[in-house]
RNA sequence: GCCGACGUAGCUCAGCUGGUAGAGCACUUCACUCGUAAUGAAGGGGUCCGGGGUUCGAAUCCCCGCGUCGGCUCCA
């Protein structure tokens, strides 16, 4: 039988043959190297026997095989854990244990009255460092059904019972489920389909990072387990860097920074709530700003309406019956009323408020207005998920000949906007939920019209299938956090159902009366998670035109304080954020302090610049550049100011 | 909301097995008047998250709330 390797060489082995084997026919380094073998991209243990069919494309994976190596032995790393945490805690029931983006997990459920914190952690490692230095051999065993859940069964292991009962259930009726992998490790066995590596040994460094909860399967009508994660590396340098890596996240993270410069706080008298100091106003005013002047441009008109409706508005638009529980409510002279947490109800009844004839459409109403949603407690995160925040919020009402170009101007608004920042935009399109408003006909009119502006535009995106809003189908903006998680910033959402639902019309041509039909979109989505977005993606250190303080005027010693203070007049005049350290410090000191708020621009004025009427420029972790004239400073960041430049 | 952890000065944190609180930075005052990342000295500042309980005595132990952090679920 032959096999074709990476480099198209092709490899002759005996039938039967292992994954081993190969490597072993092709040099005694890469047999001692060798963890698993891909075969046509699936990865196989070394012991299988590999498929003696048609053409196949083999290649051995080592430590240097990126990914995919790791992901063995983090899953090795994984089993490693399971088998500890069944000695150190019996009675435990293990769950599942799979290798993820950059670590691995295992989820399982102690005993009762039983805890496990991170303090734990350091004990049970030491016990999987025995496992590990102990290389047991991981050995594949497959066998009948009925003896698996024999066993498991008899160990009181329910959640790997339950396990199998559903591959029996789940499997084609044409070929039912006759045997299950299990893996052993030491005296360890667990229902895995693999792959792993040959043994413990080579999990080179490794370390359990944090205790969680999760919902067996995901779902929070179940139990909730105990989750541990960890992460697994070929060297202990990997892991350092890796670590460190975390290390330099968390010092970027958007509540530490927004502390350090003075932008915004929490309180626990608003819980979920930012306070926000001037520094940090300044910047949200500048996005405000941005989305008034980039959506005036782009036929967009702003309205206001109120804070406060009365609840007979939320049932109209279904918020009452769907999210009751995350409004607040209020009620005054025996009448509920709420907080809005959207704005497009408000802005369906401005649209009912006057006749509109199809001249009048496209109307886009934007308005940046303030939202309340009653979040759970345990979602809070920062700006990142608040309960109180506004969004560069707009509807859009048109005909459903406007849709497509409409939405495609939505999308290339987004990304002119996204690329004022340098950022990437990640797309998805999400369809119908299984709660829903609107008949299935207009759901297959809405997700259609979506996917033809998104073709019309050669966009790419992915699809999460139910994962719409409840009156109709949405293409999300994504972005991904210091520490990789993933949050919805902007949207753009087609919708059929709230036009019926508040019976908006438009008279037509004919002069009949027609149902336009709504666009919810938001780009920047909340200015809050923006903020915190960019707070981390930039370090703290926020363009030029949105930098909370972007010139700090430092006086050589106090003679100079009067010179200093003529240059912030004239800063701020020009409608730049300035301020002037007059303090009695040392020039290395105010220096020093500048650097740490990281104002862009420090000028240093003393006897040379007072005398010439200039000022020594400092930049912002770019050192002294030299002393220029205050014109042409101010020439200088007005053409940053107006550009928008990202430096 | 659920699981786990945490909550001490404005910030970052120390405070061992219970004996009525400390440091650095910040702040105030004084001296210094300084040329590109910390001048020196003195001083003020704390219901130890809140409420109960155990105890002669609680920041420390127990219970209940609240908040925060890490996840899970959710996210119009």
């Amino acid at each position: 039988m032959e096999y074709v390797l990476p480099n198209d060489d092709r490899l002759s082995l005996p039938d039967g043959a292992t994954g081993a084997d190969a490597a072993a026919a092709i040099g005694p380094g890469l047999a001692r190297a060798a963890l698993a073998v891909k075969v046509d991209g699936v990865t196989y243990d070394l012991a299988r026997e590999l498929p003696t069919d048609g053409e196949r494309r083999i290649e051995i994976i080592t430590e240097r095989s990126g990914d995919d190596a790791l992901a063995l032995i983090r899953h090795d790393a994984a089993h490693v854990f399971a088998e500890t945490m069944l000695e150190l805690y019996p009675g435990v029931q293990i769950a599942i244990g799979p290798p993820i983006q950059n670590g691995f997990y295992y989820d399982l459920e102690l005993p009762a009255g039983v805890s496990v914190g991170e303090e734990d952690l350091p004990a049970i490692e030491a016990r999987m460092r025995e496992h590990i230095a102990a290389d047991e051999r991981f050995v594949r065993e497959d066998v009948p059904v009925a003896v698996a859940l024999d066993r498991y069964r008899a160990e009181g292991q329910s959640y790997k019972v339950e396990l199998i009962e559903d591959l029996v259930k789940n499997a084609p009726a044409d070929a039912p489920l006759e045997t299950v992998s299990l893996y052993r490790n030491g005296d360890f066995v667990d229902l895995c389909r693999g792959p792993h590596a040959p043994s413990t040994g080579r999990i080179r460094a490794f370390k359990l990072q944090s205790v969680a909860g999760a919902y067996w399967r995901g779902d929070s009508h179940n139990k909730m387990l105990t989750r541990v994660y960890g992460t697994a590396f070929f060297s202990a340098k990997d892991l350092d860097v890796h670590l460190e890596r975390l290390e330099l996240a968390r010092r970027n993270d958007h509540r530490k920074l927004g502390r350090e410069l003075g932008m915004f706080g929490f309180s626990e008298t608003a819980p979920g709530s930012a306070f926000w100091f001037p520094a940090g106003t300044a910047v949200y005013n500048e996005l405000v700003r941005l989305s008034r002047e980039m959506g005036l441009t782009r036929g967009y008109t702003e309205v206001k309406t109120p804070q406060l409706f009365d609840s007979s508005l939320w049932k109209t638009s279904g918020h009452w019956d769907k999210y009751r529980e995350e409004m607040f409510v209020t009620e005054s002279e025996d009448r509920q009323l709420a907080i809005k947490p959207m704005n497009c109800p408000g802005h369906c009844q401005l649209y009912l408020m006057q006749a509109h004839s199809y001249r009048d459409l496209p109307i886009r109403y934007s308005e940046p207005g303030l939202l309340h949603r009653n979040e759970p407690s345990g979602t809070l995160h920062g700006l990142l998920r608040a309960r109180h925040f506004a969004q560069d919020d707009a509807h859009i009402f048109c005909t459903e000949d406007q849709i497509q170009d409409e939405v495609a101007a939505v999308l290339r608004f987004a990304f002119e906007t996204y690329g004022l920042f340098g950022l990437d935009l990640r797309l998805e399109l999400s369809t119908r939920p299984d709660q829903r408003i609107g008949s299935d006909e207009l759901w297959d009119r809405s997700e259609l019209a979506l996917e033809n502006a998104l073709a019309s535009l050669g966009l790419e995106y992915t699809v999460n299938p139910g994962d719409g809003a409840f009156y109709g189908p949405k293409i999300d903006i994504h972005m991904t956090d210091s520490l990789g998680r993933s949050w919805q910033l902007g949207t753009c959402q087609l919708d059929y159902n709230f036009p019926e639902r508040f019976d908006l019309t438009y008279t037509g041509a004919d002069n009949a009366a027609h149902r336009p039909v709504m666009i919810h979109r938001a780009l920047m989505g909340s200015y809050e998670r923006f903020i915190g977005i960019l707070l981390e993606h930039f370090g703290g250190q926020l363009p030029f035109w949105m930098a909370p303080l972007q010139a700090l005027v430092l006086p050589i010693s106090d003679r100079h304080n009067a010179y200093g203070e003529s240059v912030r007049e004239r800063l701020v005049a020009a409608g730049v954020r300035a301020e002037l350290d007059d303090r009695s410090e040392s020039v290395a000191r105010k220096i020093r302090e500048g650097e740490l708020r990281k104002v862009p621009f420090m000028l240093i004025v003393g006897d040379r610049e007072q005398q010439a009427g200039e000022v020594g420029v400092r930049e912002h972790r770019g050192g002294d550049k030299g002393s220029v004239p205050i014109e042409d400073f101010l020439a200088m960041v007005h053409d940053l100011i107006t550009s928008r430049s990202l430096t």
